[in-house]
DNA sequence: TCTTAAATTAGAATTATTCTAATTTAATCT
DNA sequence: AGATTAAATTAGAATAATTCTAATTTAAGA
């Protein structure tokens, strides 16, 4: 039974998506999917791209970021060190923020088990809950 | 026995800090501590000091509400809408993120009851431990 | 292949925030 | 109280992150 790559994981979301498929986007994909490292602001992405020797402009790599978080491609957690982080993982989950590193790891949904949550105010409806671990070294 | 006003509450703790106590900080702690527990950003704060024709600057505003956020007079909470808001409630505590209103509230820690977290990576410690609940109309 | 809406781009614009350097002020010292 | 001085305030410049604009290119479907 072959395995899917992420890489085609994230293609195939892509495709099935009302996004067009373009030169840009796949490359991106390429980049962002290719191992775990899961984290990463636009600015982390505009010098991996230039590593590559890619030529994508940071405006096009702010769009795709966006339209892929708006198409559940990634996700994104915006932290208290003011930075916003695009995400791999699309599922569920929290995280780990170290303070002295800026660093960002996952913590599975089960890993934390919330046995009370309050009232939900009159009227509204719950949408997710969100929790941060912050640690320092 | 009186019951001493938050606005005498936080200007104890300006006094007792090492900051000095200027007009502008007065003015500052009188207009965001009047009434109860409050989530505003500098903006907020700009706008709410121009109403009462006070002359503060956007600048020192900045300054204020980070010393005052420094010195636990207030505490900030940066969200997913991007905004970073200042709190008056610097006790331990949660938060409802309503994303229709992009309004924030409380939620006692106490109403919150975790009963799981997951191990701290070596070497790090923990720090805090925040929830956000996103709520939606 | 033709058409067209969507995507890409460079660069300008915007937004939020911090920095700079001159001036003022609060708190301390005499 | 007056002098001293380090901290605070300020206007405006600078920076950083992100979005917008408008011209050009491209993907995908007829």
């Amino acid at each position: 039974m072959k395995k899917i790559s992420n890489i085609n994981k994230a293609l195939n979301v892509l495709k099935k998506s009302p996004l067009k498929v373009t030169t840009q986007r796949t490359r991106l994909i390429e980049i962002l999917f290719r191992n775990g490292d899961q984290h990463f602001t636009a600015e982390d992405v505009y010098k991996e791209v230039n590593k590559y020797k890619y030529k994508i402009s940071l405006a096009t790599i702010y769009n795709c970021l966006n339209q892929f978080t708006k198409h559940e491609i990634l996700k994104s957690v915006r932290l208290s060190n003011d930075k916003l982080y695009f995400d791999t993982n699309t599922e569920r989950h929290h995280h780990f923020f170290c303070k002295s590193t800026e660093k960002l790891s996952d913590i599975k949904s089960s890993d934390v088990k919330i046995s009370n949550l309050p009232k939900i105010p009159r009227g509204k409806k719950l949408e997710s809950v969100e929790v941060v671990v912050n640690i320092t070294d």
